[in-house]
DNA sequence: AAATGGGTCAACCGCCGGAAG
DNA sequence: GCTTCCGGCGGTTGACCCATT
C-alpha cells in the first residue's frame, strides 16, 4: 500500500487514515453517492472522487465482505473466468460481497500461481530451481517437460489478458488424471519427470481438433473439482 | 541477526463508454 | 455530431510482510 502524500493539486493520495474512513462511511450512509467527483468536497476529505469511490467499494461498504475466499468461491472465480477471461466485474456479480479487485488480485496472487505451478505450461518459467512452487514441495523439471503436451512456443502465446484457453484447463486436469487418488490437488507435487500420460495426450491434441470433446472434459473437470 | 527476494493487496493510472448539454 | 463530465473497468504499482539465505 502506498503511503500518504498530496500530488501536486492538493489531493491526497495513497493510504487511507481511519479518520478518513470515517469521514467517508459517515457521509455516503448518510447522503448515498450520487456524484463521487463532488462528494470529497461535501464531506471535508482531501481526495478525488475516484479514490473515495474505490474506497468505498473495495472496503468501506457493508456489503463487502472481508477474510479469505472459501473453496466455492475459487471453484466459482475458476469457472467464470475460465467462461470469461479477465472480466472482473461481471465475475464479481456472482460472488456477492467481493469486488472485482479482491477478486483480481485474489486470481493473481492464488489462484493463477496455483494453476500454472501445478499444471500450466506457462509454470515452468515460474518455478525455483528445486521445481517447488514458492513455499511447496516439488521436483525439478525441464522447460521443454514433455508432459506439457504443447510446445513451449505456442504456451507463450497465450496472452496475460485473453481468456485462457481449453487447453489450459486440460492441464488442470492433467494432475487430476495423473494424480487420481490424491487427497489435496494444490498441494500435490508436480508430475515427476518423464512420466507419460496417454489421457493427457489425448485431451491435449483434441483442444485443437474439438472443442465439442473439450467442452464435455472441461465440465467433467469442473464437476469434480474436488480439489478447489 | 541482517540481507534479500518474492508474495500480497490496497491504491493508482489510463482508457473507455454512456449520458447530458 | 461535438465536447465534457462521470462512472466503471482492467492493468499496474509500490509498501509492507514474511520466508529464506
Amino acid at each position: 500500500m502506498r503511503g500518504p502524500y498530496y500530488d501536486r493539486n492538493g489531493i491526497k493520495r495513497g493510504a487511507w487514515s481511519k479518520e478518513e474512513d470515517e469521514r467517508l462511511r459517515a457521509y455516503v450512509e448518510r447522503y448515498g453517492h450520487s456524484n463521487w467527483r463532488q462528494l470529497p468536497k461535501h464531506a471535508g476529505l482531501s481526495r478525488c472522487g475516484k479514490s473515495c469511490r474505490l474506497r468505498w467499494l473495495n472496503y468501506l461498504s457493508p456489503d463487502v465482505k472481508h477474510g479469505n475466499f472459501s473453496h466455492k468461491e475459487d471453484e466459482t472465480i475458476i469457472q467464470l473466468h475460465q467462461q470469461h477471461g479477465n472480466k472482473w466485474s461481471l465475475i464479481a456479480e456472482s460472488l456477492p460481497g467481493r469486488s472485482d479487485n479482491q477478486i483480481k488480485n485474489h486470481w493473481h496472487s492464488h489462484l493463477k500461481k496455483h494453476l500454472e505451478c501445478n499444471h500450466g505450461a506457462k509454470s515452468e518459467f515460474k518455478m525455483k530451481p528445486d521445481g517447488a512452487c514458492k513455499g511447496e514441495t516439488t521436483k525439478y523439471f525441464e522447460p521443454e517437460n514433455p508432459l506439457l503436451g504443447f510446445d513451449s512456443a505456442s504456451s507463450s502465446n497465450i496472452s496475460e489478458s485473453s481468456p485462457p484457453s481449453y487447453c489450459q484447463l486440460s492441464t488442470v486436469a492433467f494432475g487430476e488424471e495423473i494424480y487420481g487418488e490424491f487427497g489435496d490437488f494444490w498441494t500435490q507435487p508436480f508430475v515427476p519427470e518423464n512420466t507419460y500420460n496417454q489421457d493427457y495426450d489425448y485431451y491435449s491434441l483434441n483442444c485443437a481438433a474439438d472443442g465439442a470433446e473439450v467442452d464435455e472434459y472441461s465440465s467433467y473437470l469442473l464437476d469434480n473439482a474436488e480439489f478447489l
